[in-house]
RNA sequence: UGGGGCGUGGCCAAGUGGUAAGGCGCGGGUCUUUGGAUCCCGUAUUCGAAGGUUCGAAUCCUUCCGCCCCAA
């Protein structure tokens, strides 16, 4: 089977390239260009830069696959970086690496993979995708646990499931390192990406300025009372649990409560406040099953890293879900994914939106 | 020199006789293919200065220095 592996020039997806070369696959390298390179020429440790294209390309030639680099910094740019720079401006927290594996990776790249004759699209992803017999595709975490990436696939539609491939997904980081080490690969040792990896300065912030001038308007800072504790330069620079970079002084620390992107204001307050046990999703994607009219026991994550907690969900209309977690959970954040999890299969996933109790037009 | 208030680490600030809270900021660490996210550790031998009282003072007394407000 002809497979096309999305090459980052990272270790997971070098070893997951070698893998399916091992299995007797024919197996295509593509590597994506993602951004104007001459702002990335100085950033270490993130994917895709012009480095990073060198190893993918080296890496390819090492276990004996074609290489090819496709620019795709037009199609990155309509759909990753401007939802991006869209949801700071709306006072939401983007999650980039999900849209860029629906809209981009799984999307466009999976278009082009076609054109390769490849039946799949195979990333260096720790998940994994498995066919029931009833034929529907499920999406399960990733065999090893501290580096499960589930959460960044849960917008993965049955179609684009089942032409996806995750080879690394049975390993753990250990094991995928040690077999870039065994075959002599020069990214063995790389360390992990981390961070944007379209803003390799860092400064997130000044990226969204740049894309949207009209967002970085100061407004004020309040306690949930409404009085006014501080000043700031734009809701964008915010997210929702939040304590450094407010530059108040109190006596205990405080935390972003919510932001109010019509007003531009940021509210403030102590960490416990931070708790919710409800929130809505837009955006639903029901991958093991299809929509639940009734309430479902599920765990689900509200951002990458955060151990899944107990609750119930159910759909709702227009696309969209309801969770109440039995526990309350710490900083509910707008705009990120609210994955749902049976045991570790993706039961679904969506958008978290607005507490419609939190919104600007509540009075104070 | 009429009256009143205040000077605690870079900043905000608690502490009114018992041996310097807390926050911000900063530095370091942890974590991480989202988040200038969270979390952890560190950050004043010293309280405007000099004397004095006391077993013991940032806290009481004296003087001095420097700010601020009100009234002239």
């Amino acid at each position: 089977m002809r497979v096309v592996v999305a090459m980052s020039g990272g270790v997971d997806s070098s070893v997951a390239a070698a893998l399916l070369k091992a299995q007797g696959h024919d197996v295509v390298g593509v590597s994506m260009q993602l951004y104007d390179q001459r702002d990335g020429a100085e950033a270490f440790g993130t994917c895709c830069t012009i480095d990073d294209l060198h190893d993918a390309r080296r890496v390819a030639a090492a276990i004996g696959i074609p290489h090819y680099i496709l620019n795709l910094e037009r199609q990155f740019e309509e759909t990753v970086v401007r939802n991006f720079v869209g949801e700071y401006a709306a006072g939401r927290t983007p999650l980039p690496c999900a849209h860029c594996n629906s809209d981009l990776k799984f999307s466009t790249l999976l278009d082009r993979a076609t054109g390769f004759d490849a039946a799949v699209v195979a990333t260096g992803h720790y998940a994994r995708v498995e066919q029931r017999p009833d034929g529907r595709w499920i999406l399960r975490r990733g065999a090893d646990p501290d580096k499960d990436q589930s959460y960044f696939l849960f917008s993965l539609t049955q179609p684009q499931l089942s032409q996806a491939m995750f080879p690394v997904g049975t390993l753990r980081k250990s094991e995928v390192r040690a077999t870039a080490q065994a075959l002599g690969l020069r990214v063995a040792d790389k360390p992990d990406s981390q961070e944007i990896c379209f803003v390799p300065s860092g400064d997130y912030a000044a990226f969204v300025e740049r894309r949207a001038p009209g967002v970085a308007s100061a407004g004020p800072i309040v306690d949930a009372e409404g009085h006014q504790l501080g000043s700031h330069g734009g809701v964008h620079r915010f997210t929702v649990g939040q304590r450094k970079g407010l530059g108040i002084s109190a006596p205990t620390p405080l935390y972003v409560l919510r932001l109010e992107p019509v007003s531009g204001t940021v509210v403030v307050g102590e960490r416990a406040a931070l708790d919710r046990a409800t929130l809505t999703a837009a955006g639903v994607n029901w991958v093991s099953m299809p929509a639940p009219d009734t309430w479902t026991r599920v765990t689900a994550q509200i951002r990458h890293r955060h151990a899944a907690a107990a609750g119930r969900v159910r759909a709702l209309d227009g696309a969209r879900a309801e969770l109440v977690f039995d526990d309350p959970q710490s900083a509910i954040t707008p705009g990120q994914a609210a994955v749902f999890y049976d045991g570790d299969v993706v039961v679904g996933g969506g958008w978290i939106e607005s507490n419609p109790a939190d919104s600007d037009a509540r009075p104070h």
